[in-house]
DNA sequence: TAGGTTCTAAATGTCAGACTTTTAAATGTC
DNA sequence: GACATTTAAAAGTCTGACATTTAGAACCTA
């Protein structure tokens, strides 16, 4: 682990960055133990606080953990797929909320990513989350539903969907999909013959995934992802035009 | 922007969920400037340098940049979908080569997700993505091409694939998928039959995209991904039993 | 007056050293 | 042997200082 002298970026950048290519790189193996923050400090010749700021940079990646007391420090850390997750769902979020994507781009983006789901869901998911499905169908009929917990509900019977493909990188890529598009989902109203025809269509793919048909599973979805595009159409219309 | 005193999590942690939190809901809009370090510190009433760490935390994740000199400072940061992608190819291959992911599941992800492009990319790849993807079939027919030079034009292929479905969403989505792979795929060795059976599929793949023709192309993937696992099962039992 | 130069102040980047808190392990006691 | 106590190592935090960068103001000069 080294760091050049003569660059111009700054000094935490730099450490974090050599630390992190250790970590790739496969020189730092996982739950291995990183020097203490005073050694780092004396092994690269700056300050305690310098090195801090590098290992907070990694922290925030997940790439690291820090522990105090005896026999604390740095150690690697495995990320896991729930780390992952949270840090997939948030960096979605964030990108469809500050550039501006067309609620039509990102609406495509997630059902042709569940499409792709459907298939392996059909041939694999659980009894378990077969029930998800099933359960979050029922809630969505309930009266005094509010839109936000109906388009919550809505995520809850997606993930399971994607979930039952039992591919667990699958359900990684796809977690940022289809929860990113809940802030979007919740500029929606939905009347309650709205939600008729959205749990109608969910029932047709939850039927689907049961009898391990897949061709109308991913019929079903294609449907939904119309009506879906409909409706947000129809209230953009209606903003624009009042 | 709050923290609460009676928390036990570190100080650095809570001031950056605090400031994420104001990002995300909005309170603090893009190419907005935050308060200085010694404005900040005051706020909260901690130090300069826990501050520092905060924004170190927030900095790793590009939900920050900050300027130095007079009319300096952090500013919020537009999550640019370049900074995504390279922080979606970073986590998505640590997290395959840290949880011992199987090569089938990997690839069975990847393929089912590539395969949701192809439709789309089949209707609307640019001439210039359809080009990028020849010169690439091109590069992979050349004598003396290293695998893991074989390997990374594979993946420029397919990013072209992807990137013809121009929904750059669906593009930021994939990049991990394909990209993670990349680790994975350099651990087989490839004999000049077996490059030349996927050069060939390559170029069917290609036809079918270039003359709009969905079905053939998700054909294509479909018998790419059945020659790819079955390449990676040979090399894993070579080894098993030598 | 136009245009370039120098100065200045504000902000981040870095450093040194000290103190606090947490925690595991060594030590001591019954 | 089991439990309490001490100890030391490490991260977490604070204070105060200095270095570096940079935009803009003030100042000159042609």
């Amino acid at each position: 682990m080294k760091i050049d002298p003569n660059s111009s970026a700054d000094l935490s950048v730099q450490i974090a960055q050599a630390i992190k290519d250790a970590i790739i790189s496969g020189e730092l193996i996982v739950d291995e133990r990183l020097p203490s923050e005073a050694e780092l400090s004396d092994h690269f010749q700056v300050s305690r606080p310098t090195v801090r700021e590098a290992l907070k940079r990694l922290a925030a990646q997940s790439l690291i953990r820090t522990q105090r007391g005896a026999s604390g420090g740095a150690f690697v850390n495995r990320l896991s797929f729930e780390d992952a997750y949270a840090q997939q769902v948030t960096t979605s979020t964030l990108l469809l909320s500050m550039n501006e994507v067309s609620f039509d781009t990102a609406c495509e983006a997630r059902y042709a990513l569940e499409r792709a789901c459907a298939p392996l869901s059909a041939a694999r998911r659980s009894a378990d989350q077969l029930a998800t499905m099933r359960a979050e169908i029922f809630r969505q009929g309930q009266p005094g539903l509010t839109d936000v917990a109906f388009c919550a509900s809505d995520v809850a019977f997606h993930r399971a969907l994607v979930d039952g493909a039992g591919n667990p990188v699958l359900s990684y890529q796809l977690a940022g999909a289809v929860e990113a598009m809940q802030p979007l989902m919740n500029m929606i109203t939905f009347t309650a013959r709205d939600r008729a025809v959205i749990t109608g269509l969910h029932t047709r793919i939850a039927d689907a995934i049961e009898a391990g048909d897949s061709g109308a599973a991913v019929a079903g979805l294609q449907d939904l992802e119309d009506e879906t595009r409909k409706l947000a159409a129809d209230v953009f219309a209606a903003r624009a035009a009042p």
